[in-house]
DNA sequence: CTGGTCATGATCACGTTAAACCAATAAATT
DNA sequence: AATTTATTGGTTTAACGTGATCATGACCAG
């Protein structure tokens, strides 16, 4: 019933108030060193007797310039992601800046959709994971274009400049493999995912690139391409590839959901985990300590690369901070677990 | 380098390049009746050509009315919070609202401050669920004097009078309870949570009344209260339990991750799952399905939730649209998994 | 009485839009 | 036919709250 709202507390209140100009009370609420201590303490006090809150709406407009920062993802109800974005929620808030998100929900329009409305509302910066399905950039480009920052968090794009927030794809999943050839692993399957995006491309180098290291050879009907690598998908890969003549011997999947999976069929069929058959799986979501055999992974520091997209994003553009680097890469290890790891 | 950002098209750029008035422009964009169909079409499409975005800013500021839906949970990286956000915002975005998020961590000292930097963005509505500390509501209460839509979700506040988007906690875990008495127990233990949470309260009125419905005695030792409901501390608790006189023949949980726990225990120590000890959880997180055995749940509609709450909070102060209601309920379901189910 | 601080005031401008106003033509009334 | 009234298609003005810029006045040292 009460539609009307209370009518808000603006600098001019209070500078009638105090029979100051508003100028004056503008100035105060920032510490101006041209204000008198005296009349900054009495302006700070009266705002805080009326529940003074700054309009932040005029204040970008008339500095033009937001505190508000723009997310860009493909769900935002996914493990890697949702962790993604408490960090980036986390340390925005830190430092003063509000985030507004928005899910492609990896559709390439939804994406472009997004990222116009994103860019309508003046964002300080933008922080994109890319849609499964997005190959050109144009709607992104122009963001750049337009001097706002933009930060690639993990999906990155294939050609375009930019800033970018990963991991080692390539050193990554070059350890994974490393460790199912360790733990005696000799016919190493892979899962892929879509082969547009790079950080999958990178994956699959590294993959190779670790077989080759050991001397073996890279049997081409072992790499499997997956478009949306679910649980679903890792089942029916597997069961596919164990029904066919010479399966292998050990999994690397480029993410969790399809290791479990092969897990679960693997279970189904009784093929023993991790003697007949070692997985691995890539970001070390919760699942991986629930699953039996627990799962053994790659940690994909979500948070901690959230984090530091922000601070990238906020130093780009500002000459005041140290200069952001064009690509940063954070640290992953191997997680060792009962799915891979075999006694003796 | 290009800290100069591209000057952007205004409304009076079009306006004289058109030869009209800057309102002209502003209402054939709006399609307004009193604009001539020619004028509007010149107008749309000069702006198209121009790449004409309008100022959500100078807009919100002059109608004293944002766009904004603030939102304000305990964490984003939980299964049933990211996907009540993922509702959020998918209804949101098609409402034309955008989205910012802010997470207490569970802390009440947080709440309080993401509420207050929320209200001084001006937020059209204010989306929440409570912190699990939470226990005063002087910050919301202030929200909502001020006339702003405020709609809480799941943790709802004890007195508060507000709007409220919950499941029906009390028939939902009566249900539950019912589920296990079905299928044979009779000594079931419940895994509650922070006592002064109106939802655990109202879960375990239904636990309780569901065994008096059987006529079985309510023993209080076995109700047991958690603070944060983990996996660990559903593990240690089963463990202690089962360690003790008399254990129980049935866990309901008002959580997955203790139920998950529970199972883990039970697990390890031999007992026999659904057979000696039969287990239901709540919300039915994907983690149900990876488990083994499998984990009987209540759904927990998380995604319609938050389109639901979205749609109130938009009803709420607008004249025009249906009232909204004081409180909705959704539907939830039994989901009988291997954890609970004994055959014959 | 000149020049320099210190503390503050006055004046827009940021981009949009609601409200009030206006001119010209078409339609309705006497 | 003459006059009033509606309708169409705009224009002008002001305001939303803040803050950068430029102006001002009091006081004091030299």
């Amino acid at each position: 019933m009460s539609n009307k709202r209370k009518k808000q507390v603006t600098i001019y209140d209070l500078a009638t108030e105090l029979n100051v100009a508003p100028s004056t009370v503008s100035r105060a609420l920032k510490d101006h060193f041209s204000i008198g201590k005296e009349t900054i303490i009495a302006v700070k006090e009266l705002a805080q007797k009326r529940g003074y809150r700054t309009n932040t709406l005029a204040s970008s407009l008339r500095k033009q310039e937001t505190n508000t920062i723009g997310v860009l993802v493909p769900w935002v109800n996914r493990p890697f992601i949702s962790s993604l974005i408490s960090g980036i929620e986390a340390a925005s808030r830190e430092a003063g800046y509000n985030v507004i998100i928005s899910q492609s929900q990896d559709s390439y329009e939804n994406e472009v959709t997004n990222a116009k409305a994103l860019f309508g509302s003046r964002i300080h910066a933008l922080i994109v994971s890319l849609a499964m399905e997005t190959t050109t950039y144009d709607h992104l480009e122009e963001i750049i274009q337009s001097g706002t920052p933009v930060v690639f968090v993990d999906r990155v794009p294939q050609q375009l400049e930019g800033y970018r927030v990963m991991i080692d794809n390539f050193r990554t999943a070059r350890e994974a493999t490393q460790h199912l050839i360790d733990q005696g692993c000799r016919r190493i399957a892979l899962f892929g995912g879509a082969p547009h995006q790079v950080i999958y491309q990178q994956r699959e180098y590294g993959y190779r690139t670790a077989l080759q290291d050991n001397g073996l050879a890279v049997d081409e009907t072992l790499i499997h391409t997956f478009n949306r690598l679910t649980i679903e998908e890792g089942y029916r890969l597997t069961q596919q590839v164990f029904e066919g003549p010479n399966p292998p011997d050990g999994i690397f999947s480029t993410n969790d959901s399809a290791a479990v999976g092969a897990i679960k069929y693997a279970r189904s069929a009784g093929i023993k985990i991790p003697e007949q058959l070692a997985i691995i799986g890539f970001n070390d979501d919760p699942v991986c300590e629930i699953i039996e055999p627990q799962l053994s992974s790659m940690t994909h520091p979500a948070a901690d690369m959230g984090r530091m997209a922000l601070q990238q994003a906020l130093r780009i553009a500002n000459p005041d901070s140290p200069p952001a680097a064009r690509r940063v890469n954070l640290d992953t290890q191997v997680i060792a677990r009962a799915s891979s790891l075999r006694k003796g």
